[in-house]
Order: C-alpha cells, then structure tokens, then sequence
RNA sequence: GCCGGCGUGGCGAAAUGGCAGACGCAAGGGACUUAAAAUCCCUUAUCCUGAAAGGGGUGUGCGGGUUCGAGUCCCGCCGCCGGCACCA
C-alpha cells in the first residue's frame, strides 16, 4: 500500500492547511473586548480533557475524543457562535520524574520536548484548538494561581450554617487551623515505598498504586489535607442537575456514599460512653455484642487485664497485614474479646466488647454494635465465637441465609409490629429523648490527601515557624521550585526538596513546606484558566469567566466536555470541589464546572485486547496518516460506531473512508493526461434534479441533526449515500459539492477546504455558514406503503401522499386480495406514511 | 456479593413500537487492462421450494408476556465488560 500512489494528494494539501490555519490564527476565539469580539454570537464551550504529554505521544485514544469535539467545534462555528476550543497540557506527574531520575535528565526538559511533539500530532491532524490559549500545569505563570487557590481553601472554612465556604475571617471559633479548608493532619495514609510517597485513596487500587502497582503500606504521617468531606451533601446534590451519563453520577454517588442513620452511645463500666454509628437504629433490641476497630483510640481502657496479652497480639498481627489482605473477603472473620462490657441504652443489657478488623477505624465511629441475625457479616462472627444471635425483624417475605432487608420489627418493645423505616424514625426519636443518641449521616468520602513528596509538583505556598504554619502572601507567588541537580525521592517520608537547604531556608526562624502538591491540583482549574489564559492579574478575568462560562442565570458551565470513563471518581470530582469553593468565595459565577459530559469508549487493537506495548497491538497516528492522510484517520474513527462504545481497530476500515474520500476528490477532480490533477469535465452547472435536490436536503438535515446527537457514524454513512449517488452522475451538478463540501468540513477538513479552493470559491469551506435543509424538498407526491396481513410483510403499494385512509386501505387490500379468501377481515391498521396492516381470522 | 452497561450477518455496525441488517469491511462474480493495482457494476442473514422468474418458512443471547405489530416495552434467566467491595 505504501509504494502505491496515493488516490489523492493529502500529503501535499493536509500541511498546506493546517500552515494556512496557523498563519492567520483562523480559530481565534476573542475575549469580551477584543477586537473582533461579536457579543450577539452566543458562547459555546467545548473542552477535551487535557494529556499528560507522556514520552509515548499520541495514541489512536486521544484522537478519538478530540475529533469527536474538533468535529462540534466546526460545526458550531459553522452555525454561528463564539466557540472556545482549547488545548493544554497536564505536564507534573510522576511519569515525567520517573524518567527524569532514569536518564539524568531534568523533567523541565523532557516535559518540554513531550510538549512539544504533542502539540505537533494534534496540529497534524488539523484540530481547530485556539492555539494562542495554550496553557500547562507546569508553567510557573500558571501554577502561580494554582497556588494562588490552595491559599484561598487555606484562608476558608466551611460554615455548617451557609452550607457554604466562607473567609476564615467570619469563623468565631477559638482554633481556626481546626477548620481551614487546607489543613494538616497526623493520620495513617497511604505510603507507596517504592514510589516513595503518600497517595490519595483514589489512587489505590487494590492496595496497590495506581501509577506503577507497587505495594501501598498505612503509615500515619502528617500531611496535607483538603476538606472535601464538608462539601459531600452539595457535591451529590449538584449531580442531579448534570446532563452527565448515569453511570458516572451513580460512580460518584457511591463513592461519596451517603448513608443515613444513627449514632449511639452505649454505657461502659467505669468509663466514658462507647459510641457506634448504625443505618439500622430500629435493630438495637438485637444488639448482642459490639466490636471496636483495633485501631480505636480508647482500646486500651477498653481492654481488660485478663485480656491484655490475647489483644495486643491481636493488634500486632492486624498491623503487619496488608489492605490486600485485611480486605480479602474469603477469609475467615477473626478477633478477641476484650474483656470488657458495654450497656445497651436501649434494654439495659450487658454486651460483651470484641475488636475485630472487619470493624474499619476510617468509617462511623470506628465502632459497632453487632446484630447478628440482621447482618451478614456479624453473623459470620457470632457463629465463629459463638456469640448469641437474636431475631429482631421479621421479613414480609420468605428468604434465606441472613436477613438483612427491610421487614417488621419483632422482639423489640415498643418497636414491634412497626415496619423497618418507621421503627427507625421512632428509635432515632427514642434515643433524642433519653439522651442516648441521634440521627447522624455518615459518607465514605474522606478527606482528599493532597500532599505528595515528590519534586515535580507546585510547591506549597506555606512555611513553617516554631511548629506552625503560615501562608506566603500572594505577592510572594509563584513559588517555583527550586533547580536541583538531586530530585531523587529520599527513601524516607522526607521529600526531596528537603535536600534543597537554601531554598527551604525561609527566614532566620521560618522554613519551607517541602512537600508538593498532587497532579490532580493542575487539572482543577484548567479550564476556568482557558476562558483567559494570559490574565497576569486574576486566575480569570470576571468578564471572561461570565461569558465562557455563563453569568449564573442558567445552568452554566462548560457546554461539552469529552474524556474518558478512568475520571469518574478523581479529576472529576475534585475540579467540582474546587469550583464550588471558589463558587462560594465569589471568585466565579457558576456553581458546577462542567454541564454536559461524555465519556469515549476504548479503543481496542485489532484483536480486540486492550491497546499495550507489551501485547504489540499499538497503532500511532503517526503511521496511519502518512498512509492514508489525517481526514482518513479522523472520519474512520468517528466511523467506527458510536462515541460512547468501545470498538476495535480496524486497518481495512480505515482502507474503507480512504476510498470514501478518495470518491469525494473524484466527484471534483481527474488526472489530465500528465497525471496532473485538475477540475473535472463531468462538473457542470445544471441544477440538480428533484430526486437529487431531495437526497441533498435529507442528507442535511440528517447530518446536522446526527452531528448535534453526537451520532457521528450515521452522519458518515449519509454524506456516503449521497456521494454514491453523484459518483456517476453525468452531466455533474456542481451544486452537489457546493452542499457537501461543508457538511463534510467539520470531520474532513482539509480536503474540504481544498476542494472548495480548487473550485474557486470564495473564502474557505471552514468558513461557510452550515447549509440549511428545506422541509418542502423533502416531500414526494408518493409514497410507498408496506402491506402487511397479521403483522407479516404481504406486499407494497404507492399512494399519492394526502390520500385518506379508506382510499389507502382499498389500494393496500388489491395487493393482498388472495389472502382474504376464506378470512373475515376484524380490523386495519393504517399508520400514515409507513404501512397498512390487515387482521384478519 | 452489590450496582451499572452491553448481547443483531463472516466482521464494525444501522433501525421515533411499523419493510431487521442502512453505511462500511470481508467474500464471490463481472467490466476496464497485454497483465496487475486502482476504479466502476452486480451478488452476499439463513433454510425450504422452483428450470427460471418467483414463492414460502425461520431469524436480533435464552424462556415467557404486553401489542394489530417487539431488536426496541415488561417479567425471569444466561453470557460478556466495567465499577464498588467487611463502609456497619
């Protein structure tokens, strides 16, 4: 294939555009009072998830999502509105550090270089990205207000009674660092030795790191952390206004995990009360043990003399276990008694206190109170310690094993006969009223750890004086870090800017903060940072972010966003809660970040396993547009099947809209007799005929309305239906390619814009205004109608297109006279247009 | 275990409850050519029947149901993919 000649000349016209394009900044999206800034336009903004500019380049997967917006970026410009199209790069990040600690080399440089060979694949492929707002996360102009937002979470707290951030000014309390939205905490995290720093929960998978699948330890360390619990009931409320898919709502709902219950207070001989949280007060009369965490703060005044030695074994074993193993489920329940006896409030009896390790320190209280005959997994611990197990609910319907479900309360003094949510309600009230308790909601979100010991990273703005900490002030930003010849990680929670002693030196007293900040960090904000990139006096100019991002009338935001499924529970929730802070401080104007989003599907290799060096399954972009050229590249993976789904790669498919395009070159152009291509002499300037004028208009409005559905494949399959039928066409409309040419310019455009300039044309097809379909062409005098008898496919029959029903069911039953014979015809369906189905006996 | 999503030709896929398989790939046949490539045209779910034109049956993972009519809606299964997973 590649020592054939090519069908058309794409090598030659696909540079020469996107020079072109380039040159005279033809995607330039103006700011409210630039020049040429045209308010009555309405805004759209269109975001692709920005790469880690990794050292691989570009894979067929990026170039998947960004066609599919490059594609609604043309055509909304087409149609008329200021559209913002940007690109950018998420440059810090472990990957960048690795390979700078291998080769000697520092990340600056090799980010640098990735950068660039980037931004060059996504220029090849002719993507009409706004090039003069390219930011990365790694330019300290930029990260200088990223650090410029961790002081505004540092100088914030969230008010229980606003329900909102507020200045920490307005906090009355005596502590305000109990409170900030940044602040510090000794806490077991997670600790990745081989990675040689702490990670976020997200970023554990299976007890091991994300980012390279090493071994991931707890370790209590003092770190970094943002409050992102404080705003879990909001953050799960906005979902609902969010044209999202339901699976990444439903992601994000149960990884904030709201649970609605109850905390208790259980009385403990000769000591403070023990408090538990449960979503099932309306058990408590079956409470018949409890089970501390054996990391719980009060184990040892819990534990007994007589228990010491079984628990602190106990403790010690559980400690040297892994996640992985702890959370193994097939295992077998263990724990120890500790001697001790809690009252339970509710019936005054005397439970015995364990502590066992399916009991989690991070979750509730740490505590529990066991009910083994409604829980599964108190009841596979009561049966290995041979606790005692009391039925405290009756199911509506039979079921087996343990019941766990929703029933009627039995056993359970004034609870009984009470069916579970209102024995709940009147247990929670019960508890409020002796004292006892309280209704209480629990999250599985816990706070975002946020700091790292890495180099690459925005540093803190923070130093340290006599044990506490305090904010640089933000003239002092950005604070870069500083150049080191050593960035290795320490081996140690120690980072590696520690070992930078003049630039950690502060003052005589202060010091830096040596640890950095998560990647996540960069990727907050990037596209608030977009809507005004070179604003060296405000992260975003108000103005800008009011236009780009809506005034806050409607729901705001950006318009589409397009990445994939792997953010659901990171980025994506994150930047939300970023946004809502700033929402809260006044410092943008929308309450969410992102209005509509929609995840790609994977593209697989052509054995349809997942794209990986290892399996040698890999296709480039690169190989693939010298061959057939980046229209062929972009129109076959918009062709491959819907954007959401994941597909396969196929060279014969992409073989396949090569010669589509190759068509579409042939509709305009033929060779001469010197093999020079020139206009075709089938070209002529006869009208189209009414049957070709109604596939024009059909072909509009499908690919326009195919287009706003994100259906890009059907789009595709239509501008083919139409090309096939002008390819023979003689003499040739001229006005064929004066439809088609913009059609196709938003997913083909440089041969678009090529042919249209051969043609003469005046300006560029990028430029034209979307073509607009006339109902009146769509209509034919006739139509075919399906005969149908029971439902089955008898026949066909034309009728003129206003013809009544009793006209339609005489010329339908002529067709199909012969099976009426012997039957009684009991009823007729007519359905205008489509079909005439006769029920007969 | 729980929660999602998806099952349609040899393959990627189409189909507001109304002609299942548009469009593309692959395959087969033909035209052009000294030949090949490229291009263009035709056939292509499957079974039965017919010399042929044609006619008939079956068919969207499986089993039921609703409907004049189901790939599409409802109930119950099976399989694959993804997420969560001792969260009380």
């Amino acid at each position: 294939m590649s020592t054939q000649r090519k069908q058309f000349p794409f090598g030659e016209f696909e540079p020469k555009w996107q020079a072109e394009w380039l040159a005279t900044d033809a995607f330039r999206a103006p700011n409210p009072g630039d020049p040429g800034f045209d308010p009555s336009k309405p805004k759209f903004y269109i975001l692709d998830m920005f790469p880690y500019p990794s050292g691989d380049g570009l894979h067929v997967g990026h170039v998947e999502g960004y066609t599919a917006t490059d594609i609604l970026a043309r055509f909304h410009r087409m149609r008329g509105f200021n559209v913002l199209h940007p690109m950018g790069w998420d440059a810090f990040g472990l990957p960048a550090e690795q390979f700078a600690i291998k080769t000697g080399q520092h990340p600056r440089v090799t980010t640098a270089r990735n950068i660039d060979r980037f931004r060059s694949q996504l220029q090849a492929l002719g993507f009409s990205y706004d090039w003069s707002r390219e930011v990365s996360t790694t330019d300290p102009e930029y990260f200088r207000w990223t650090q410029w937002i961790f002081l505004q979470l540092y100088h914030a707290w969230f008010n229980p009674e606003t329900r909102k951030a507020e200045p920490i000014s307005t906090y009355r309390g005596a502590d305000p660092d109990s409170v900030r939205l940044a602040y510090v905490a000794e806490m077991p995290v997670n600790w990745c030795p081989q990675l040689g720093t702490v990670l976020a929960n997200e970023e554990v998978v299976d007890g091991r790191s994300e980012v390279g699948g090493f071994p991931v330890e707890r370790r209590p360390l003092r770190q970094w952390m943002l409050r992102i619990t404080a705003f879990a009931d909001r953050l799960l409320e906005g979902l609902d206004g969010l044209a999202w898919p339901e699976s990444i709502k439903l992601l994000q709902r149960n990884w904030i995990g709201r649970s609605e219950g109850a905390e208790v207070d259980f009385q403990i001989e000769g000591g403070e009360p023990l408090r538990v949280f449960t979503t099932r007060p309306d058990t408590l009369f079956g409470a018949t043990y409890m089970v501390v965490s054996p990391e719980h703060p009060r184990i040892q005044e819990l534990t007994k003399d007589s228990q010491r030695t079984a628990v602190e074994d106990y403790r010690s074993r559980v400690a040297s276990k892994s996640d992985l193993e702890r959370t193994d489920l097939a295992k077998e329940k263990t724990g120890v008694f500790t001697g001790s006896f809690a009252i339970n409030p509710v019936n005054g009896e005397r439970i015995p206190i364990w502590t066992a390790d399916y009991v989690l320190m991070g979750y509730g209280t740490g505590a529990i109170m066991a009910v083994p005959a409604h829980d599964e997994r108190d009841w596979e611990f009561a049966q290995t310690f041979q606790l005692p197990i009391r039925q405290v609910v009756t199911p509506t319907e039979s079921v087996e094993g343990v019941f766990a479900g929703e029933g009627v309360a039995t056993n359970s003094g004034f609870l009984d006969g009470r069916p579970t949510a209102e024995a709940k309600r009147a247990m929670i009230q019960w508890l409020e009223k002796e004292g006892h308790g309280k209704g209480t909601i629990q999250f599985k979100l816990r706070d975002w750890l946020f700091s790292r010991q890495r180099y690459w990273g925005e540093p803190f703005p923070i130093v340290w004086e006599n044990g506490s900490h305090r904010a640089l002030d933000e003239a002092e930003l950005p604070l870069v870090q500083p150049d080191m010849e050593d960035f290795k990680p320490t081996g140690t929670p120690e980072p590696p800017l520690s070992k930078a002693k003049d630039w950690v030196r502060y003052s005589e007293a202060a010091s830096r903060e040596t640890n950095t900040m998560p990647q996540w960090a960069g990727s907050c904000w990037y596209y608030l940072r977009f809507c005004d990139p070179r604003n060296h006096g405000r992260f975003v100019g108000r103005d800008a972010d009011r236009f780009w991002m809506g005034d806050g009338t409607i729901p705001g935001g950006v318009d589409l966003y397009v990445g994939g499924t792997e953010h659901a529970v990171l980025h994506l929730l994150y930047a939300r809660f970023w946004h809502k802070v700033l929402f809260d401080l006044g410092h943008v104007s929308t309450p969410e970040p992102f209005q509509r989003l929609v995840n790609q599907g994977i593209i697989l290799g052509p054995d349809n396993q997942k794209m990986s060096k290892s399996r040698g399954n890999v296709v480039t972009p690169d190989s693939v547009i010298s061959e057939y050229g980046a229209d062929a590249l972009r129109l076959y993976e918009m062709f491959m099947g819907p954007l959401e789904q994941m597909k396969p790669w196929s060279m014969k498919g992409v073989e396949g809209v090569y010669r589509f395009l190759a068509r579409v070159w042939r509709l305009a152009m033929e060779e001469d007799q010197e093999g020079r291509w020139v206009l075709s002499s089938e070209l002529s300037d006869v009208p189209l005929s009414k049957e070709q004028n109604r596939l024009a208009h059909t072909t509009i409005k499908k690919v326009t309305s195919d287009i706003q559905q994100l259906a890009f494949n059907t789009a595709i399959s239509q501008m083919m239906v139409f090309t096939n039928e002008f390819v023979n066409a003689k003499p040739r409309p001229v006005e064929a390619l004066r439809i088609l040419l913009p059609l196709l310019s938003p997913f083909a455009p440089h041969l678009a814009e090529e042919l249209w300039s051969r043609l003469g044309w005046a300006g560029r097809a990028s430029e034209q205004s979307w073509p607009v379909f006339r109902e009146e062409f769509l209509v034919d005098d006739e139509v075919e109608l399906v005969v149908q008898v029971n439902g089955k496919l008898r026949g066909r029959v034309r009728v003129a297109i206003g013809a009544a029903d009793e006209e339609v069911q005489a010329a339908a039953k002529a067709v199909v006279a012969e099976a009426f014979v012997d039957k009684r015809v009991v009823k007729v369906v007519v359905v205008p247009k489509k079909l005439v189905n006769f029920v007969v006996h």
